[in-house]
DNA sequence: AAAGACACCTGTCCGC
DNA sequence: TGCGGACAGGTGTCTT
């Protein structure tokens, strides 16, 4: 479910009720995530939540014990909620907060995960080979280039890659590419520079516009407060089963390494 | 090193 | 209605 801006959507989301809060109770339904949840995890029951960041798709919780390091996985959402209010369906972890209030994880098909850090989280296995922020200075035309000369496969698988630039699933690929007017099979060391520069100016556009607009809402993905995000009439091509907006020719579909590509070949080379 | 297939899990939708 | 199959926002791991 959540790529960037979803995350991006749920830590701000989450930041005032949790500042400050300590973690009066830690309930555990499901401990079998992608990874089982750290007995550790426990060890921070009366911590102190210090600060919520993200890196990536990470949701990076700080408290005065350890960190919490979250991933949403395809399907993973947070709530807050009344500590006494009864539990969604698929909550698998209930932080109940000194205030009454309380943080739910929910995650129907439990590809998420809740890790444990007592040091850096960013020098955690999992996130130090990470590649750039997309919205970073880092993350720019030069460092696309020298990515993509080593990439013989498709431009969107590249982009798609975490270990390139962070953040972009399906959704964001798709759209980007579509803005780009770049061809989601176009092999990656064929595009040239001006083409790769609009394509960063796309990514940078469209996950901006996303996390204003509160992220994407297709199924299961809410706020932090159970709204939903309204990008997704924003989308042009991703699941538009109809016509290009651009062209008005009919939008593609085809698979492209186990994922759905839309796209439209009359508007995208 | 890069590329591709597969794994994890549950829910929903569509066609028969 | 019921059932089988395809599909869904991610990504680590294994094999080639």
């Amino acid at each position: 479910m959540p790529e960037l801006p979803e995350v991006e959507t749920t830590v701000r989301g989450l930041r005032p009720h949790c500042l400050d809060q300590r973690l009066a109770k830690i309930e555990i339904f499901q401990p079998r995530l992608r990874w089982p949840i750290p007995d550790a995890i426990r060890q921070l029951t009366d911590a102190r939540i210090e600060s919520i960041e993200r890196r990536a798709k990470y949701i990076l919780m700080q408290t005065s014990k350890g960190y919490m390091i979250w991933h949403l996985g395809m399907s993973g959402s947070m709530r807050i909620l009344d500590a006494a209010d009864p539990s969604p369906a698929h909550e698998h972890v209930k932080l109940h907060f000194s205030n009454g209030q309380s943080l739910r994880y929910i995650d129907p098909r439990r590809f998420g995960a809740l890790l444990f850090s007592d040091g850096d989280p960013l020098q955690h296995k999992l996130i130090a080979t990470l590649g750039p922020e997309p919205l970073s200075d880092d993350f720019n035309t030069d460092y696309l280039q020298q990515q993509c000369k080593k990439r013989a496969t498709a431009i969107k698988q590249v982009i798609m890659d975490a270990h390139c630039v962070v953040g972009i699933g399906n959704i964001y690929a798709c759209e980007s590419l579509f803005l780009s007017g770049i061809n989601p099979k176009t092999r990656a060391n064929r595009i040239r520079k001006v083409r790769l520069q609009r394509l960063v100016d796309s990514i940078k556009q469209v996950l901006a516009q996303a996390i204003l607009q509160g992220g994407t809402t297709l199924q299961d993905f809410t706020r932090t407060d159970g709204q939903p995000g309204y990008f997704a009439q924003s989308l042009n091509v991703y699941g538009n089963q109809g016509e290009c907006p651009n062209c008005a020719r009919p939008v593609k579909r085809f698979t492209q390494a186990q994922r759905s590509t839309y796209y439209c070949s009359r508007c995208q080379r």
